[in-house]
RNA sequence: GGGGCCGUAGUUAAGUCGGUUAUAACGCUGGCCUGUCAAGCCAGAGGGCGCGGGUUCGAGUCCCGUCGGCCCCGCCA
């Protein structure tokens, strides 16, 4: 016989699924939740109910009456209501996979709320099925317990983050979604404006302007969990939307800011269970360049990179000798034991190294027998020797090389250093390594543009020390600039800003940014700056990106409820999506089709 | 803009050198079944291989194009 849908009635939830025990034995309880798995054995009937706290066994005995044959027609997702007693399982029949195992439900009435289509996919843990599968019933997807674990624990992450800087003296204000497009930078997602044809808000790339804004308001301490947009290709971690824990500080340095932000890193830590130690360990730029190649310094192994480049300028293999005479250098890694790596390994791993602009990879096996390598013939054994003592090699190991530019050689090489810390399964696959860098140089020159680019952004303030080779020697000026670096991910990044209008009119200047563009782009900041600006500072976080380490994520799509593919769509609604002719008319827009 | 990997039942995959009616598991449907928990047993339905061309007697298999997904370079102050 079929049955007819229940109403809900005057049926209320008495608890969670996921949280009913022993201390409810011999009570009644009234569960609502979805049909997770069925187990019909034609007289006994159990059913795992699921809802955002967990699985519970209910168990529909032939002697329960119309209950016991409605269950017979539950299927997967339906959603029901059960009342029933709590009772022990029998001996030997607990369940000790789920929270609630030692104890089931004997239910006595049941209510059939909605039926469910058979699903495109099993609501399993660790299932293969295609992420875009995943995000097209992101509404199923998100039943996964795993994925609603990650978004509950982003929910007491936020909650936490607020808690902790509002206790430390910082107002959370909203800033506008809708603002003024700025050059530089990434590039803005624009907004028609139907009151304004032809103009254009753009969308946030973060509320930097308007948080320092709020300084000169005299705010003090600001904060805000926001969202940002920018408008480039996406990767595993990056979105073109996603939220940042901005913050801005008054009347502060560099290390007041960062002492107070570490106890906020802290405190989101400790929320997902993992007891820090402060201080974090600082490195400067010049430092995780140096020893890591790379600005986000992964340094939970060791593998580090040496310069070599005094010990082969006059050795007789001329890409060495090149870049000794050319400002260049030479960097190498020693690999223990390195020298079982095959002829394909070695193919792999300079491609890596080409991949990252490098000309080539110059490797080095030692062995019993001297040097195996394809510049062994072109070095002689007194600068082999004073290698292998540099690079505490002995045999066994591979070196590998880098020659070149400065910016070239310790990126490749330092990308390298990852990939083969990876093979050689030398990074630890638990805990957290944070390491703040700083000291960041202010300004990068832009080969393509011709001109010199914030390294940061244009408001960072130029260490004072530093600040008067601006003219002279612009790209030895260091920023008062941080990033907070985990597991070689940036998780955060800030700066002192420059509060006085000369100083951020200078560095428009040095940036090639007229004073006529300056005025226009950044007119309203500079004539703040002149009102009274205290000196501050603040930072961002990645939220996204700090979730994804805390929850073991690939991808910060993990931890965000409805992310977008790498073409920035939602599989789900198919934003983005044409609008109506009569759209474009009000807001005076023509689509042109490209050829 | 570029490099790499991928696209076969609802899902995950197999499919040999191009060769009969495209396999399997899970899921789904029906039946049996009173202690299961990835329940079990029996039976069944379900795809023409992302899409469009081409080569061929014959194309998931080869070629060209295209769409989509993922990873990466560039880009991301």
């Amino acid at each position: 016989m079929a049955f007819d849908l229940d109403a809900l009635g005057d049926s209320r939830r008495s608890s969670y699924c996921g949280e009913v025990n022993e201390k409810n034995i011999g009570s009644i309880v009234t569960l609502m939740g979805w049909v997770h798995r069925r187990r019909d054995h034609g007289g006994l009937i159990f059913i795992d109910l699921r809802d955002r706290a967990g699985l519970v066994q209910l168990v529909f005995s032939p002697h329960a009456g119309q209950a016991h044959e409605k269950a017979h027609e539950l299927r997967s997702e339906f959603v029901i209501a059960v009342t029933g007693v709590v009772r022990p399982r029998p001996k030997d029949t607990e369940n000790p996979d789920i929270a609630t195992g030692a104890i089931e439900v004997e239910v006595s009435s049941l209510k059939r709320l909605n039926d469910s289509a058979p699903l495109p996919f099993v609501l399993e843990d660790d299932t293969g099925v295609a992420e875009m599968t995943r995000l097209k019933y992101r509404y199923l997807d998100l039943r996964r317990p795993s994925l609603q674990k990650k978004l509950i624990l982003r929910h007491q992450v936020t909650q936490e983050a607020r808690s902790y800087l509002s206790q430390n003296g910082f107002i959370e204000i909203e800033t506008p979604v809708l603002t003024k497009s700025t050059p530089e930078g990434a590039r803005d997602f624009l907004v028609p404006c139907r009151l304004s044809p032809g103009l254009f808000f753009a969308l946030p790339q973060s509320p930097q302007l308007f948080k320092q804004i709020l300084m000169i308001s005299g705010f003090d301490r600001y904060y805000q969990i926001v969202k940002c947009f920018r408008d480039e290709d996406l990767r595993a971690d990056r979105q073109p939307e996603f939220t940042q824990i901005d913050a801005e500080m008054s009347f502060v340095d560099r290390d007041d800011v960062m002492a107070v932000m570490e106890g906020l890193v802290e405190r989101i830590f400790k929320t997902a269970g993992h007891a820090m130690s402060l201080p974090i360990q600082r490195l400067t730029y010049a430092e995780a360049i140096g020893r890591f190649g790379l600005d986000s310094p992964d340094a939970r192994f060791g593998l580090e990179l040496k310069d070599v480049t005094a010990i082969v300028a006059q050795c007789g293999f001329k890409v060495f000798t090149d870049a000794a005479a050319s400002n260049g250098v030479v960097k190498a890694i020693c690999v223990k034991g390195g020298a079982a790596f095959s002829r394909k390994d070695l193919d792999d791993l300079t491609a890596i190294a080409v991949s990252f602009g490098a000309k080539g990879l110059a490797w080095v096996k030692i062995t019993a027998e001297g040097w195996q390598s394809p510049i062994a013939k072109f070095i002689d054994d007194d600068v082999k020797k004073a290698i292998e003592s540099g690079l505490e090699a002995s045999v066994g190991d591979l070196l590998l090389f880098a020659a070149g530019k400065p910016s070239i050689a310790n990126t490749a090489l330092g990308r390298l250093r990852l990939n083969v810390g990876g093979r050689l399964n030398l990074i630890p696959k638990q805990g957290f390594n944070f390491v703040w860098v700083t000291d960041f140089p202010l300004l990068d020159y832009d080969e393509a543009e011709k001109r010199y680019v914030a390294v940061h952004h244009p408001f960072t303030a130029p260490m004072y020390e530093d600040a008067d080779r601006l003219d002279i020697d612009p790209l030895s000026v260091r920023a008062k600039a941080y990033d907070l670096v985990l597991n070689g991910t940036e998780i955060g990044g800030g700066s002192i800003r420059i509060h006085t209008s000369g100083m951020q009119s200078r560095i428009f200047e040095k940036l090639g940014i007229s004073a006529i563009d300056a005025q226009d782009r950044f007119g309203f900041l500079l004539e703040a700056l002149q009102f009274g600006t205290p000196p501050h500072g603040g930072i961002a976080f990645g939220l996204d990106r700090i979730l994804a380490i805390l929850t073991g994520s690939d991808s910060i799509r993990d931890v965000i409820a409805f992310p977008k593919t790498q073409k920035a769509a939602d599989a789900m609604s198919d934003a983005p999506s044409t609008v109506s002719a009569k759209q474009l008319e009000e807001v005076s827009i023509r689509v042109v089709k490209k050829t």
